[in-house]
DNA sequence: TTCCTTGATGCAACGATGTTGCAATTGCGC
DNA sequence: GCGCAATTGCAACATCGTTGCATCAAGGAA
């Protein structure tokens, strides 16, 4: 299932209802190959004719985050969807030139970070992680 | 050597000058044992009698961050000084609660993020990677 | 279909944060 | 001390995100 499809569906059974803007931001958000900061879906929605009002991009936005169905991108406040199976814990790789993301999963890295978790005194609650690099196609 | 000791150094190696309120943001700096915002380190700087524009904040804290004297907390704008040996991978665990940082290190981790970077098809130019957690004392 | 409740939106005003240009100041090598 | 250039302070500005409130419209009920 497409993310614009997890995402009405979520959002309806919080009560929540499917507005033509709403439906339009979800659309731009999946279609696009990196994240985009809310500033960059207001003005992608503008370029297709969509009138809609920043602060419903910024609302809807906070929404989705609430909901779990974005991340965040570390250091900026540009979002891209989470993937779909997403219980696992999953962390990014973006890359720095074109701004695209893969979520990838390790095992080894996970078993580290418990690692981590056992010998610091600290009541470890969770870690952002994010890794920085040229995609496949911006290497060349 | 104290954050501010290496600060000062490194700053007159870059043929910088060490003003008065120059030493007195370094001595904040190293004395805050979690790490400041430029505005708290404004606050703080005001506080202490020293009267300085946060302008002049913002540009110190650019200019050590460039000399790569400071970090940044992920998802702030917060700084804390870099470990003395900042040679090796250093990652910080941030107190959720009183915000104050320590600095660890991992083989194992370092390892695991090694076996990501080759598996991946990505070029991983770095990382980021910080921890949240209660520190000792908030655990309480 | 029409009505009604209430969530969503747009607008305007505001607040916080960070930046830039420029004149005045001051560190520091001479 | 003197003078150059780095640093600072000030003011104005730009950006980003938030809030209050009146209005609009989604979608369930009749």
């Amino acid at each position: 299932m497409g993310f614009a499809a997890r995402a009405e569906e979520a959002l309806r059974q919080g009560g929540g209802r499917i507005t033509a803007s709403r439906r339009s931001l979800l659309k731009v958000i999946e279609a696009s190959a990196r994240p985009l900061a809310p500033r960059e879906l207001h003005g992608e929605l503008r370029r297709k004719g969509v009138r809609i009002d920043r602060v419903s991009v910024y609302r809807n936005v906070a929404a989705l985050l609430e909901l779990g169905l974005l991340h965040r991108v570390l250091g900026s406040t540009a979002v891209r969807p989470c993937s779909d199976r997403e219980r696992r814990c999953h962390h990014a790789i973006v890359c720095t030139r074109c701004g695209s993301a893969r979520e990838f999963h390790s095992e080894a890295l996970e078993r580290a970070l418990a690692d981590v978790r056992r010998n610091t005194r600290y009541r470890v609650q969770g870690h952002l992680l994010e890794l920085r690099g040229l995609c496949r196609s911006c290497q060349a």
